[in-house]
DNA sequence: TCCATAATTCGACATTCTTTGAAATATGGA
DNA sequence: TCCATATTTCAAAGAATGTCGAATTATGGA
């Protein structure tokens, strides 16, 4: 099951901090190395997480010249929240409601780039 | 880590669908003995999984005279949705958009027995 | 008190997961 | 071609997980 995929690929120390670094990185991602160095992992290691991420649909790694570079889907995790939200909580207010919430709050939606000077209309 | 201890909780076939069905069940929640029959589980395995669950903050058990009965906690899905947007998809509205949008649809906010008239105003 | 029901705890076993060292593959540059 | 860099693959060891039978605890009723 791909609910199950993806929440035992989050449900890793490691894993998780890779997959919060990559969405972190944005769409440009990081190259393997740098994800390595970053959080102190062994080459082998951390190979073996990407491919469970990878596997799982969360990030999709794409080779550059020596190195491949590894970025966050936020599809993945996009889906992973809808269902969470529609299969497990389908008709319950009060989990809905804050996250809905949550996700209108600019902290989420309005990344550095964005404009919020008006509560931002769109 | 709470997080990690929620997904790997909810990262079992089994046990994500005992959380769903004490989803399904709302605050009344199901005796475990009805849960084992609905799964198809021992009463033992099934009371290893609902440890699990328990120790994550994701239902919690109640005893009833001879039986115990088990809910799912609403609070706890809701702060795991939430971590995931924020903390792992923090600035970036092509997740929070269409989380915010099946948040705020009928099919997740309005349960049966909830007023959809007209677009419920609180 | 004695028994039946409901659920948990314990111990063992098989399976799966995680990490690690060593070797292999892929790429770019001299 | 040869070498260095970047990453993966392989095989093995150790840890963690899931399941099952048997025994145990807790409760209510005769």
């Amino acid at each position: 099951m791909l609910a199950i995929d993806r929440l035992s690929a989050l449900a890793q120390p490691g894993r998780l901090a890779v997959f919060r670094l990559l969405v972190g990185a944005g769409p440009e991602g990081m190259a393997a190395g740098e994800i390595a160095a970053a959080l102190g992992l062994a080459p082998n290691t951390l190979s073996a997480q990407l491919a469970i991420l990878s596997q799982a649909g969360l990030i999709a790694g794409t080779r550059e010249g020596r190195m491949i570079r590894y970025a966050a889907s936020t599809e993945s995790i996009r889906d992973l929240i809808l269902y969470l939200m529609e299969d497990c909580c389908g008709g319950h207010p009060e989990v809905c409601f804050p996250v809905q919430q949550a996700a209108a709050r600019a902290a989420c939606c309005a990344p550095a780039g964005a404009k919020v000077r008006k509560a931002a209309r769109n």
